[in-house]
RNA sequence: GGGCUCGUGGCGGAAUCGGUAUACGCAAGGGACUUAAAAUCCCUGGCCCAAAAGGCAUGUGAGUUCAAGUCUCACCGAGCCCACCA
């Protein structure tokens, strides 16, 4: 052997053996290799035109390494790779550069690939999927028309075809033409009980990328992408029910083996409370009640303290303001009026920027009235109540919330505070009287007063929660607002449910759970997307395509820039857009919204396990055996946004029986998520702060082995952690290190000492378990204390030699690789079966006694592995320096911990 | 403001159940080899002390325990996420 060289020929050499081979090929079920399943999967990137970031492989690397293992120890590994390619950046390079998007991706894809193909993944590059190639986004329009011909079924809790009320639903992919859809199409606006419907909404306009975007997109009012402020625009858009599964994706969350910050992050996201909507009765100038008139609708966890509103907050934009304002029952309409603008204006500018002081505008002329006790309060319109949550309605109670007790205080409201019937209060007043009469000389001794006592208690107990029920309790309250703390002790459960069924049976209120989640605005305007393959037909309303004409294909184009008006540059193409209604035959349009970028990849991991099918996006057979996901790994800022749309998405299909029902309501098993990497000294990497590391540059100075190890051995895998370039030194030293351990066992030195054994069989258990666990860095250290060991006894022990190189290949594919053959091993590392361990082995025949006084180590001595606990002992208390400290006395306790220690406590 | 995560050498970080704190790597100092350099190898290495013995050390302060980086409470500090969600 020559001199070490980690990079060089021979990794590029076995990348295209192994590609030959077809060595990380997935068998398809059926097949003879089709043995027990492994799959593994990483998010597809986004093939952007700067190239592969460091960030990228981190993830790759780790779950390669773990389905090596897997494939190892003979599972069927699926790990597939593919790109996300839709989506805005594409468009904006291809507008700026003036070339065609389907082109800046191809391109784009060719170098991604070429940079993946280079680090030597174990990717079966033969299931490679494009979300933007048409026989793909074939079946993302196909799902959106199942999904659009779809409803929730609320008695079922599941999603059904609009058909299914009539007929079964066939096979997956064989809806064919004349399915009778009994909800008609003709309904305009479309009903919201679809899965997908369009309405118009208020969206949030990013007038830079000139986009509509989600409401997870726009988080603090600003575009997620470009980072402008965005603005609020009523457009009519396609929306998806997500709302309908909230309660469904945060159960669920409870059967999948998530990162508990994962589930965590969902679960706010999902944003789920209990409350109760309460009905206002509107009292309009001198007319104190109005029956049949305006109610409005609060929402409100705390129910409770209803008996606490001193008046009533509604959201600028409040349907019922602008009605007020027509019926002229609002005598301020000027004020209210300035109001409502400025507060539009306000949504457009940083909204922290004002701070959190509270303004507002009393509707003068109107007055709502507290349903549990009939009194009239007066109502506002305010920005700190938010039209898109609850009901865009709030009864304000400022003695028991912050917020509205700043308002309250600011434009001199009522505060009133609500006492709840606590049982301890008067447990405490009781305790009173008893103290006093003891002290006044007669203790209570008998048992009979002690009990009369109790029921006078009792009595006045329950009376006191008789008047809470007929409103009687409340008075006003002078002080501060409480502190939390009191305010918290005085919450109660039960007074929530009393109240609650109280108004149910009044019928001015319901028991409701709300959630902050909203329904998925899925229509962009813009050209690089998924065209939504619907026909709008003045006579029949909207209209799928029908399947056998799928893919509805993106048009060339001449410009791709969005038009001002905030039309896709698809209605620009009158030719596409002109077409005949597949319904009535009469003449329609297209539909020129397109699909947002979540789309493609919401079921990209279903594709995988069957990509090349042309009659169905899967075949039943490949999803029953391929699916779940047994592992998954992306970033955490996926977790409110991806990994939330796909899990929905996948829960559509499974309700719609489109996927097998075996497989269950949850695409992943499993997700973890690794943190960022950082550049040299914990800065974030920027292209402005000209500190990223380029992939390319790292591989060609030290190759891909040196680069994978690093990246596992860098920090722990869910961690930020700072790139290092000394770091990466340390790595080349070690598999240089590798490499002249071989060149001396090749030179016939044999070893046999068992000295190495016990560190041998640690290492295959350490390692094994690590990868299991996503370790990665301690399983690579391990790989060095056992490099070290190999290399100060001189060589490597020929019956440890195979075992040694198959715990390298997963982190080292290619040296493992080379150094397999040219030792004269056949086959592949690769496929050679994991290395396993003798649990007896992984202890040593001795080890180093640790022998304690008072907790501090006195004494070290070597004794054997099977020393007993009293010989353990005896030689502890005979050690020379532990007799110093027992200075002749008897010890208290003596404690032998098996293995490790023997403490002696004085 | 709320939630989550975390504070260990000069640095990245180890430390299953509470049981030898600082594994592994980097950087540093000294030495060997070499005409020299690179590479490699060997030695040293938390702090106090000349050394030994001993003492002090896991953000700070208490507590539980024979024994605490690990458990409990309070405080200080950092990072991430959410943020007027009624």
């Amino acid at each position: 052997m020559s001199t070490p060289r980690i990079f060089g020929d021979y990794e590029s050499k076995w990348q295209k053996a192994w590609d030959e081979q077809g060595l990380y090929h997935a068998a398809q079920p059926g097949t003879i290799e089709a043995k027990e399943k492994f799959y593994g999967l990483v998010e597809f990137p986004f093939p952007s035109g700067a190239g592969l970031h460091v960030g990228h492989p981190r993830s790759y690397v780790a779950i390669d390494v773990v389905t090596r293992k897997k494939r190892m120890e003979g599972k069927n590994v699926l790990f597939p790779m593919g790109w996300d390619a839709f989506g805005l950046p594409t468009e904006n390079y291809a507008i700026k550069n003036h070339v065609k998007p389907q082109d800046a991706t191809t391109a784009n894809v060719n170098n991604f690939r070429r940079q993946l193909k280079m680090i030597g993944f174990g990717f079966d590059w033969g299931r490679e999927v494009n979300t933007t190639d048409p026989a793909y986004y074939k079946w993302t329009q196909w799902m959106f028309l199942q999904f659009f011909k779809s409803y929730f079924d609320e008695s079922t809790g599941r999603a059904r075809f609009v058909e299914d009320r009539e007929a079964p639903v066939k096979g997956r992919g064989e809806r064919g033409e004349g399915s009778g859809d009994t909800l008609p199409t003709t309904h305009y606006p479309l009903p919201s009980a679809r899965m997908a419907y369009k309405t118009t909404t208020t969206i949030n306009w990013c007038p830079s990328c000139k986009i509509g975007l989600a409401n997870e997109e726009a988080i603090g009012g600003v575009c997620e992408r470009c980072g402008s402020v965005v603005e609020k625009r009523e457009k009519a858009q396609w929306m998806i029910g997500i709302t309908k599964y909230a309660e469904r994706l945060i159960h669920d969350l409870s059967t999948v083996n998530y990162l508990e910050r994962i589930k965590k992050q969902q679960i706010d996201w999902i944003g789920k409370s209990e409350g109760a909507f309460i009905d206002f009765k509107v009292a309009y100038g001198q007319r104190l009640t109005v029956d049949g008139g305006d109610a409005v609708r609060v929402f409100t966890t705390r129910p409770d303290t209803l008996f606490g509103v001193t008046y009533v907050v509604l959201a600028p934009e409040h349907e019922f303001v602008s009605k007020w304002i027509a019926d002229g029952v609002i005598l301020n309409i000027d004020e209210v009026r300035a109001y409502q603008q400025a507060s539009a204006k306000k949504a457009d500018m940083d909204r922290t920027a004002e701070g959190k002081e509270k303004t507002g505008v009393k509707l003068e002329g109107v007055s709502a009235i507290n349903p549990a006790n009939g009194e009239e309060v007066p109502v506002f319109i305010a920005d700190y109540v938010l039209a898109g949550y609850g009901t865009g309605a709030v009864m304000a109670v400022p003695a028991h919330d912050e917020r509205d007790f700043a308002f309250a205080k600011k434009y001199e409201l009522n505060i009133v505070e609500v006492i709840k019937p606590k049982r301890d209060i008067f447990q405490a007043k009781y305790s009173l009287v008893k103290k006093e009469l003891e002290s006044l000389g007669t203790p209570i001794e008998n048992p009979e007063q002690e009990k009369d006592w109790q029921k006078k208690l009792d009595e006045e107990f329950n009376g006191f929660c008789k008047r809470v029920e007929l409103g009687e309790i409340c008075w006003p309250h002078e002080g501060s607002l409480m502190n939390s703390r009191e305010f918290n002790d005085r919450y109660s459960e039960d007074a929530v449910a009393e109240i609650t069924s109280w108004l149910e049976k009044k019928q001015s209120g319901e028991k409701t759970t709300n959630y902050k989640l909203r329904d998925w605005i899925f229509s962009r305007q813009r050209y690089w997307g998924e065209p939504i393959p619907i026909v709008i037909c003045p006579s029949c309303g909207y209209v799928p395509v029908p399947e056998e004409q799928l893919p509805v294909l993106l048009p060339d184009v001449e410009s791709y820039e969005p038009t001002e008006n905030g039309e896709s540059p698809l209605a620009k193409i009158r030719e596409w857009v002109e077409t005949t209604c597949p319904h009535c035959g009469g003449k329609a349009e297209r539909e020129t919204d397109t699909m947002p970028n979540w789309a493609g990849s919401s079921w990209y991991f279903m594709r995988y396990c069957d990509p090349h099918n042309d009659r169905a996006f899967a075949s039943e057979e490949a999803l029953k055996y391929w699916m779940p996901v047994n592992l998954y790994n992306g970033g955490m800022e996926h977790t409110t946004l991806h990994l939330l749309y796909s899990r929905f998405w996948h829960k559509m299909m499974w309700d719609l029986k489109l996927l097998p029902e075996s497989i269950g309501p949850e695409p992943y098993a499993s997700r973890v998520s690794h943190g960022l990497i950082l550049a040299q000294g914990g800065e974030k990497m920027s292209k402005s702060k000209g500190n990223v590391v380029n992939p390319d540059d790292v591989i060609n100075e030290y190759g891909a082995d040196v680069f994978r190890v690093y990246m596992m051995f860098i920090g722990p895998f869910d961690q930020p952690a700072p790139w290092d370039v000394k770091g990466i030194e340390g790595v080349k030293r070690f598999l240089d290190k590798v490499w002249r351990l071989f060149e001396i066992a090749d030179s016939e030195l044999r070893i046999a000492d068992s000295g190495l054994e016990t560190i041998y069989h640690q290492s295959v258990k350490k390692i094994s378990s690590d990868i299991e666990t996503l370790a990665f860095n301690t399983a690579v250290s391990q790989l060095m204390v056992l490099t070290n060991a190999f290399t100060d006894a001189g060589g490597v022990p020929e019956e440890m030699v195979e075992g040694y190189l198959k715990l390298l290949a997963p982190f080292a594919p290619h040296l493992a690789e080379e150094l397999w053959h040219t030792l004269g091993k056949g086959g592949s590392v690769h496929m050679s079966g994991w290395p396993t361990y003798d649990e007896t082995k992984t202890v040593s025949a001795s080890f180093e006694l640790v022998i304690q006084v008072n907790g501090k180590v006195r004494d070290r001595i070597q004794v054997p592995s099977d020393i007993s606990e009293d010989e353990a002992k005896a030689k502890a208390l005979a050690s020379e320096n532990v007799q110093k400290y027992l200075e002749g006395k008897e010890p208290k306790k003596i404690i032998y911990v098996k293995g490790k220690l023997v403490t002696i406590a004085m």
